[in-house]
DNA sequence: CGGCAGGCAATTGTCGACAATCGACCATTG
DNA sequence: CAATGGTCGATTGTCGACAATTGCCTGCCG
């Protein structure tokens, strides 16, 4: 199969030429090195929409054999990011801005309302520090103007939240959407007239939750996630 | 390994003994049917929270090898079903009833709010049919009083909607959360004072459908799925 | 010239074996 | 007797090979 020309083969060199040999970070297992990689290529748009992917040609780009790719190729499908079709092979899918104002939006509001809520009470003080810092780091993004460290802090922010509410199904459901909010926080990052305003807003968020007032908490949170998607269209409602 | 006493593996044995070998049903691939086999398993209880499975005593129990077990649990995982511990095992979860009120459901409305909004232009006469078939199916499983079959007719109507909207990320969340929903429909149809209201309210939903207004289908669905939720529990707003 | 059966290449699906890792038990030592 | 280090069983992580399936391409037949 090396040896021989295949079109689709090229296809996927192309979009993965650039990949890191995984090689070098073999700290996680080798199915998470993976899907990082995958990831990551697909959110900042290395491997477009429409991409064709097979598990042998994505093995050899990382030097890895087929079994922790196709575990890979699996999560990345539960994720929303591929698609794969049987004994055909895998496809890199693009969100549509509708479906992330429609779907992602609303259910980003319904999951994370109720995280917040149930975070607030059992946050440490190393738990407030914690999310401060991730504060100030976003604040350091906006200066710099580097918008993909913005966003990758945004996720991380309320990821720590989702995580500390110890809710374990609230958790695995912020998973399975993260990768493509993430997609989309990248893709909204590059067009925020003042990027300071992100950090700002995550600070607000921190005061509501040290007041302890759930309802504003839930007032504070809606708003948040429905403003920070604002910012690149006038929602319906 | 099969001669000697292991007590972890004899633990597996009592909760799977009366699993379906796999054998007949070789429609699907393996990874799927392994996957159905132990989510309609963990569903009706069969395999209790907390129960610890290993890769390979599944595998035997199912007279396949581990490839496909594999796969099936991280799907599972993914599905929040279960929980895997690296090189240590995986265990089964149990959905809390708070979670199911303050995630579940409201993700469930954020998410079908959309899709039936979506799905409604789409629909075409063969669509209708098929939804009255199952809302046909609904009445004839209250009648008699088939809680089980009930519950599985209520999410293949859901499904059904889901699907015929289009939205392919909709579709990817629902999916990520249909073995939970359905977990609870289940341990809730067995509670219902009169079984038939379930069928004559999807009736109303199809009616929403065909009545083309959008505002009245959003709270009918928002209504639908808080009511079916208030059959043992009065929500919160 | 068009349709169809059959082979062929590409790809995924499945398998068995081996390596890596974790936790617990046990012997050793101060 | 307590702390510590090593060893061992159990389990998952990874690999390479083989089987099954799909779609295409070709060559035959009407």
């Amino acid at each position: 199969m090396s040896t021989k020309y295949d079109p689709c083969y090229a296809a996927a060199m192309s979009g993965l030429s650039a990949l890191p040999a995984l090689s070098s970070a073999s700290l996680a297992s080798r199915r998470e090195t993976v899907a990082d990689v995958l990831r990551e290529a697909i959110t900042v748009g290395q491997l477009p929409a429409g991409q064709k992917l097979t598990e042998a040609g994505v093995a050899a780009q990382l030097g890895t054999s087929r079994a922790p790719v196709r575990e890979a190729l699996r999560q990345l499908e539960q994720e929303g990011l591929v698609i794969s079709y049987p004994y055909r092979g895998t496809e890199v899918l693009g969100v549509s801005q509708e479906e992330i104002e429609n779907v992602l939006v609303p259910v980003r509001v319904s999951l994370e309302k109720f995280a917040f809520r149930k975070a607030m009470p059992r946050l440490t003080d190393a738990d407030y520090a914690h999310l401060e810092s991730l504060v100030r780091n976003m604040a350091a993004a906006a200066e710099a103007a580097d918008a993909a460290s913005l966003a990758d802090e945004d996720i991380r922010f309320h990821e720590a939240v989702v995580t500390l509410s110890g809710q374990q199904h609230c958790l695995q459901i912020w998973r399975s959407i993260q990768p493509r909010v993430r997609s989309y926080f990248r893709r909204d990052a590059s067009h925020y007239a003042d990027a300071t305003v992100v950090a700002e807003q995550h600070r607000e968020l921190v005061d509501a939750l040290r007041a302890g007032d759930e309802q504003a908490l839930d007032r504070a949170v809606t708003a948040h996630i429905n403003t920070h998607f604002k910012a690149t269209k006038d929602p319906a409602e």
